[in-house]
Formats: C-alpha cells, sequence, structure tokens
DNA sequence: AATGGTAATCGTAATATTGCGATTAGATTA
DNA sequence: TAATCTAATCGCAATATTACGATTACCATT
C-alpha cells in the first residue's frame, strides 16, 4: 500500500531506517558530503554545486532536516545548512551497531 | 519525476545511496538483524518471525539481495539467506567513509 | 502420478518519491 | 516604496514503493 507498517517494529528499527532512508539518494549524499567539506553551507552553494533545479534541492534539504541529519539557521535573507553533530554520530553509532551485530561465519548454511 | 537523475552522480555516490535505500525500512533491518543473529536464515523462519505476508517479505529480501547485501541459496525446497559478507564490510566502510568525512566543527556558522 | 510444502512472481490498490516550473514570503538594496 | 534576491512551498506529472492475496513453479513425499 505505499504506507510502511512502523507500529509492527520498535522504535529503534525505525529511527536506523529513516536515517538510512535519508542517506538512500544520490543527491543527498551529495549534498551530506558538501556540508561534511564546509564548501557549501548557504542553500544557494549547494544549488549551485548540483545540476538539479533550486525546488529540488530546496525539497531533499528538507528531508535531511526531518531525518533530523542536517540542521538550517536562517542568516538574513539565506539559509545556512549544517551537519547537526550530535544527531549525525547518533546515526553512525545506530548503523555500525547493525553491522557489527553481524560476526564471521563458521559455517553453517550459505 | 519519481525517476533518479542517477548519471549525474559518481558510481561511488549511487552505490552508496543503493546500499542505504535497501536499509531505508524497518522490515528489512528487522531481516538483517535476524540474518545477523543467524537465528533465520531459511527464508519460512524470517516470514513466521514477522507479522508480515510471506509475498511481503520476499519482495524485501528481494531488494537487499539486489543491493548485494545478502544472498540467497537453494537448499531442496526452501532457500537459506544469509548476508553476503564482502558485500556487507563494503556497505559499511562505505557508510563510515561518509561518515567520518565530518570533522568537529570549528565555529565558522550554525 | 498425486499430494503437500516452500518461495518467487503477478496483479492490484494505496501511497510515497522525484523533479521541475511557478508562485510566494521575507529580507535586502536601491 | 520599489525592485531584487533567497529559499520555501504549491501544483503537477511520472515513476517507485509497500503490502497483500492469488497464482505459479519447483521440490519432496506419499
Amino acid at each position: 500500500m505505499g504506507i510502511t507498517k512502523s507500529h509492527i517494529f520498535t522504535v529503534k528499527e525505525n529511527k536506523l531506517a529513516k536515517y538510512a532512508k535519508a542517506l538512500g539518494h544520490p543527491a543527498r549524499i551529495s549534498i551530506l558530503k558538501l556540508l561534511a567539506k564546509k564548501q557549501a553551507c548557504v542553500c544557494g552553494d549547494i544549488v549551485d554545486e548540483l545540476p538539479l533545479s533550486q525546488s529540488t534541492v530546496s525539497q531533499h534539504l528538507k528531508e535531511l532536516k526531518e531525518a533530523g541529519l542536517i540542521k538550517g539557521d536562517i542568516e538574513g535573507a539565506s539559509v545556512c545548512y549544517c551537519i547537526d553533530e550530535k544527531e549525525w554520530k547518533n546515526a553512525q553509532a545506530s548503523i555500525n551497531q547493525l553491522f557489527d551485530s553481524y560476526k564471521d561465519k563458521v559455517g553453517s548454511c550459505c
């Protein structure tokens, strides 16, 4: 139905999925890389760096903001976007917890 | 247009986004956790663990397989699903590379 | 050969995503 | 105040995702 049955999963699973979903688009990866390098913090600079329209970039920024990965401070007429340090680390830790839960195979199947 | 302009991004960015997208649903997180713990390797066991229909689980498994994170070996009538060790490590490394590219803020903006 | 179990696929419906042009709201400058 | 610049939002179209029941294909038993 295009709608996820979130209630049957844990809060933690949903939060992790939300982080991952935000990372699940190359444009958003690209934006985050720009923000990480701090070469572009102002929205307009991001638009200039990517071959996407202003409205499209704005929407991607909105999704990253809703996932919690970034935050935007209004600076006069423009908006300064930055990575949310706390959530960024939290996301990394959550993802690594999943990856690390897999111990090297001992044989069994496959 | 609901279709991603993949060609304007790098292969690496697209690959990372693909991994993240696969992780972007709580059901798939849940499945991967089961596989990581090896409590469920056979498809049927996964279906039993989750309150989702067989066809829905099968579809999620397909997406995880297409992203490369898991593989399935046919064992008689049933199918044994396991994490693809190599791709798993590759995915973790790619994601961490992005996260680690952000150095703690020194001030600038936000 | 007939039956039963397992898992992929098909078809369908509801909803979400991606992308853009156009418009709008706020701040800045002339 | 008028003109301008910035970024969010609206409206739309194309496509993708999520979910399920039904069907199908394939093993394994009987």
